[in-house]
RNA sequence: GCCCUCAUCGUCUAGGGGUCCAGGACACCAGGUUUUCAUCCUGGCGGCAGGGGUUCGAAUCCCCUUGAGGGUACCA
């Protein structure tokens, strides 16, 4: 243990993107590198946004990339409860606290009365901000508000001297806004929950958190959050604002986006590889120094360092995504990928619920060689659906016009007569035969392999024929030999 | 508008004054391997936003402009 505490703290109010996953998995890096701890802890104080179900959906996504956590939510801890929403006493504790400081005050203005504010100081060229009227109400207008039974805010009072809040953060130095473009915000809502900023900092302060690794999003809020660290007289944890992840657009990306292609819950189900998602996430905004790019968990961990974040906004690129989850498809044990690819199979209807080993056998065949066509493993069924399915021809009519090239039956049936020949059914053995055909049979290269690919794919390109007839076997190559002869009367 | 951040090939990035007429990866193009497609191998195309400084010397340091992004909520 270094002492080095970190957090990640979603709010479940949609469908974890890759954004907020490569901020976890920071996270995750950077405490497993120190040897600190990790808490996950949800931050729900927006009611009417903030869903169980979205929750779940965030355990369930780190889970699958294999970033567990050492505290928090659905894990316990001796700093919980990890929900905000558990822990509003211990925010009105604070609330209350100043308020009896003078450090906080009730504010009874209307959203109408906010708004003229902000467009006053707009017109005047200033910031858009609350005025800060109610810090001094009188008595009187509290108790006539109190009658018409107005629901107060508690806002922050900010001190009035003109000083430099400077942040040290870790990946862009020291970060300096002036006190003077702050105003009174809120720190608890008129429904009694508080805000994000003022419960933020409680949690983080209370919960021992050293590191703050968050998106740059919240470059602009940390000074107001340092205003209650100072307020409330906790340490101010070290600050690493990570550079944003941009969509196609090039813009944030959005919890309730019009693109999947945003949660990472549509890249598990297309048949990503964890893995994969894991080793690209960590490009995103931090590279090696010698170019290195496929890496393993524990090489990312070891040669981790959050200093070495860069400071621009990353576009997310799916096509890189699918060039690395093709590589790992083709590189990892095949019997790893025949397990995970069998849940599509099952999908399209190409095989039932129990597998014999025989069965599994010939599957693997099927995956080794559909797996070099495919960039995820959603693909492989209709990569191999012609060895599943009855045969279905491209186009029927050059098909047959196939067939009744010079010379095809002469190799269809020298092909049957030598596959029935066969000793050893393998692809090599299968090779040989084609092999010998090219140089015993009085014809052309091509109408030894075009017409056989199409009379047993039924299409012009695809695997490599003896893989295809040792997946078919000599049985079905046969029928589909003889049915294609057939079909050019023959 | 105001505040903050950022700025190298289309995209992800290396580069922290000379070894950079800028290196790698994806994508793209070409060639090779292969009976075809894919895989794989080789090669190519392509970039330091612009302008001022500082310096013997700037992709690298400073300033300005421009551009991009974030914030500006009783969302987080």
């Amino acid at each position: 243990m270094s002492g080095m505490r970190l957090r990640f703290p979603p709010s479940p109010t949609g469908r974890i993107h890759i954004g907020n996953m490569r901020t976890a998995l920071f996270n995750w890096l950077w405490a497993r590198k120190n040897e600190g701890e990790l808490v996950l802890r949800i931050e729900d104080t927006d009611l009417g946004r903030s869903t169980r179900e979205f929750e779940d959906i965030i355990l369930k996504e780190m889970k699958w990339l294999g970033l567990d956590v050492d505290e928090g939510v659905g894990h316990g801890g001796e700093f919980g409860p990890y929900r905000q929403s558990d822990r509003i006493d211990i925010y009105q504790k604070y609330a209350e606290k100043l308020l009896e400081e003078g450090k906080a005050y009730y504010c009874y203005c209307s959203p109408d009365e906010i708004d003229e504010m902000r467009e006053e100081a707009a017109s005047k060229g200033e910031m858009p901000r609350y005025n800060g009227r109610c810090r001094t109400l009188p008595a009187e207008e509290t108790d006539e508000y109190k009658k018409q039974s107005r629901k107060p805010v508690i806002r922050y009072r900010v001190p009035d001297e003109d000083r430099d809040i400077i942040i040290d953060d870790s990946i862009r130095g020291k970060v300096t806004f002036n006190s003077s473009v702050l105003d009174d915000f809120i720190i608890y809502k008129s429904d009694d929950m508080p805000t994000y900023n003022f419960a933020v900092v409680i949690d983080d302060a209370l919960m021992g958190i050293t590191e703050v690794i968050r998106g740059e999003d919240h470059l602009s809020n940390t000074p107001k959050q340092i205003l209650i660290y100072e307020a409330l007289g906790f340490d101010i944890p070290r600050f690493a604002h990570l550079p944003l992840i941009l969509d196609e657009n090039k813009a944030k990306l959005k919890k309730r986006s019009d693109s999947d292609a945003v949660y990472i819950g549509e890249y598990r189900e297309k048949g990503y590889l964890p893995e994969v998602l894991f080793n690209f996430l960590s490009l995103l905004g931090w590279s090696t120094k010698d170019d290195q790019e496929i890496m393993s968990r524990e090489e990312i961990i070891s040669r981790f360092d959050i200093a070495d974040v860069n400071k621009s906004a990353a576009v997310f690129d799916v096509e890189k995504l699918n060039w690395m989850n093709g590589k790992y498809i083709r590189e990892t044990d095949l019997d790893k990928i025949v397990e995970l690819s069998i849940p599509y199979l099952k999908k399209a209807g190409y095989i039932s619920e129990q597998i014999s080993k025989e069965k599994y056998d010939w599957l693997k065949r099927v995956v080794e060689v559909a797996r070099t066509k495919v960039d995820y493993l959603s693909q492989i069924p209709e990569e191999a659906g012609l060895f599943f399915e009855e045969l279905e021809f491209e186009d029927k009519d050059k098909a047959i016009e196939e067939f009744l090239g010079e010379d095809v039956e002469l190799v269809f049936t020298t092909l049957k007569e030598k596959l029935a020949e066969l000793e050893d059914f393998n692809p090599d053995a299968i090779n040989k035969i084609f092999n010998k055909m090219r140089k015993k049979l009085p014809v052309k290269a091509r109408t030894i392999y075009h017409p056989s690919r199409v009379a047993l794919t039924g299409m012009n390109s695809g695997p490599e024929l003896n893989h295809v007839i040792y997946i078919l076997g000599i049985e079905e190559t046969k029928r589909r030999l003889d049915s294609a002869l057939s079909l050019a009367n023959r």
